[in-house]
DNA sequence: TATTGACCTTCCAGTTAGGGGAAGCCCTAG
DNA sequence: CTAGGGCTTCCCCTAACTGGAAGGTCAATA
């Protein structure tokens, strides 16, 4: 089957197809006329792949997990290790970025939003106001 | 004052610095040695941008920002348009992770951990079970 | 048969926001 | 006079692709 094809069965844009065939995630054939020719057991793992990569796992994530995948010596724990790795990523993430919105969402609630030049977004940036680390600088 | 004070003063490490000389957020003067010589104002944008990019707003916005922090004919509408668009962005950002995060999450608790090959976790990657959309295309 | 158009190939460059490190100048203290 | 630390530029590297150019292949059509 053509790239085309195993794009559309796969979810998968060719491009990332080819990238993962670079980087030897999946090892289609040649044709003769040297067009990738893939095997059904290349979309199941293209589609692998994907759902992996669609969790948010990285690639090299991605390359173990199929690795294990096709060791059926595989201990789970190897697997669930991974996973909880990754949870522990985002949750980290997540940590972050709820942090960040609580004080976005504060500024631009504080924030008039009119033709007037005042605004207390740019004041924090700025650092202007009772949290003036600049100025308190007493040293 | 040169590179390695700025550094400390704006809590930037010098690469950062120098790479936003080069993309033209700040424009430092030189020394006749060709050493970079900032004023205490370069050293105010810089604590500026990096308050900004705490709160994760790219180097574009950034770049907007700063232009509004230095227009006093600004209308605090056009920062406050800014702020929420990034807000939209995190939120996006958070429910994309909450998802990944709950989807991992019941396969974490769903595989054993052990030393059995079994994982619920790779079925489901490999989309074996119920909810198997390759084979249930019945197109 | 010739040609169009869709498909495929490789290769190169760009994306974000810097980080690492080399080669080489500058300056000061001992 | 030499050692060191700080400074400079320059180039490559990151993740995971995406876009585009130049050119080969194939099936269908005029």
């Amino acid at each position: 089957m053509n790239i085309g094809d195993v794009a559309e069965k796969s979810g998968l844009p060719p491009k990332t197809i080819r990238y993962y065939e670079e980087i030897g995630l999946v090892k289609p054939l040649r044709s003769e006329n040297g067009y990738r020719s893939f095997l059904e057991s290349d979309i199941h793992k293209l589609a692998f792949l994907g759902r992996a990569r669609a969790l948010g796992f990285t690639i090299e994530d991605c390359r173990n997990l199929m690795a294990l995948y096709e060791d059926d010596q595989r201990a789970s724990a190897e697997v669930k290790e991974i996973a909880e790795q990754h949870l522990e990523r985002i949750d980290k993430k997540i940590a972050e970025l709820e942090q960040m919105r609580a004080t976005l969402s504060n500024l631009v609630h504080a924030c008039a939003g009119d033709h007037r030049p005042d605004c207390p977004i740019l004041a924090d940036l700025a650092a202007i106001g009772p949290d003036d680390d600049l100025s308190e600088n007493t040293e």
